[in-house]
DNA sequence: TTATACTCTACTATATTAATAGAAATTGTA
DNA sequence: TACAATTTCTATTAATATAGTAGAGTATAA
């Protein structure tokens, strides 16, 4: 599992709506807090509204909300939407050409294991809980 | 952490230098055995005699061998090298542009999580073990 | 009507990944 | 010594992924 600029923007954005849950955020006050190229998160909003994650409201107040309560929105589903696969390697999905033997390879099993902690640990927190982490530890000079 | 073909097949190719400790085997022999493009090992065998991992022997009956017993290469060393960091993103390390305040960051404590899990497996296997494991569970239509 | 905001398609620049090419140097052996 | 097999070194390239940018169009509240 890799995490990208993308992802990384992807994962703030939702974790702010998460904590400013039930208001509306324009792309352009998300961006500024965040300190994202607008242009660039516009198109990850996009993305996120067009698969359900977000919502969104045109004209004057509009912007973007969650779809769903943070509490129903994982970690895990986020980076898999926006970084893909959290395998190590490809070639436990895809077509991998690197394995002459891919039932017999030696490596398979512990990037399988890597696998499992890291869905452990990113399938089971959800955006509620970080939201509550936040307030918990009473973050207040962070802007997000 | 990402492995890529490189990185594959570098462990692949330590691995069968660890099956056949002892011996000195040739590019050719490696690249056909393991199905990598030779010109595309030959880089990778430079990469990983330069930084001591393997020697190598010029001449008629040359190739490679590896430098250490495969007991003293772990399996994070090699990855370390080939595909950079085991870390998920590149702030815990690098200078990286995406937090506003990365000592904040309510991601970070995951990230790291992540990182040691994964760390605890990969930095405690050594070729050593994997050639065990080869070996007992017979793997013998396994070219390697 | 207008200002503000989302929508959509296309484009671009840079870096990474996965090789490929070819000439030079070394070494065992016939 | 000649030669064949092998490593060494530097450069180049093709494809893909990453991280944006540009600009015209659509919707809505006041
Ligand atoms: S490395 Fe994935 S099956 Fe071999
Ligand atoms: S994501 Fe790494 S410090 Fe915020």
């Amino acid at each position: 599992m890799r995490i990208t600029y993308k992802g990384d923007y992807a994962l703030k954005t939702i974790l702010k709506l998460s904590i400013n849950y039930g208001k509306v955020l324009s792309i352009h006050k998300l961006a500024k807090d965040l300190d994202i190229p607008v242009k660039f998160l516009e198109q990850i909003l996009l993305e996120l509204k067009r698969v359900g994650f977000v919502k969104s409201r045109r004209g004057k107040v509009g912007g973007y909300f969650l779809a769903r309560h943070p509490s129903k929105i994982m970690l895990g589903e986020i980076i898999r939407f926006v970084d893909g696969p959290i395998e190590p390697i490809a070639c436990i999905n895809d077509n991998y050409r690197g394995c002459n033997d891919m039932y017999r390879c030696i490596f398979r099993d512990l990037w399988k294991k890597i696998t499992e902690q890291t869905s452990k640990i990113v399938d089971n927190i959800s955006f509620e809980d970080l939201r509550r982490r936040f307030t918990d530890k009473k973050f207040l000079a962070y802007t997000i």
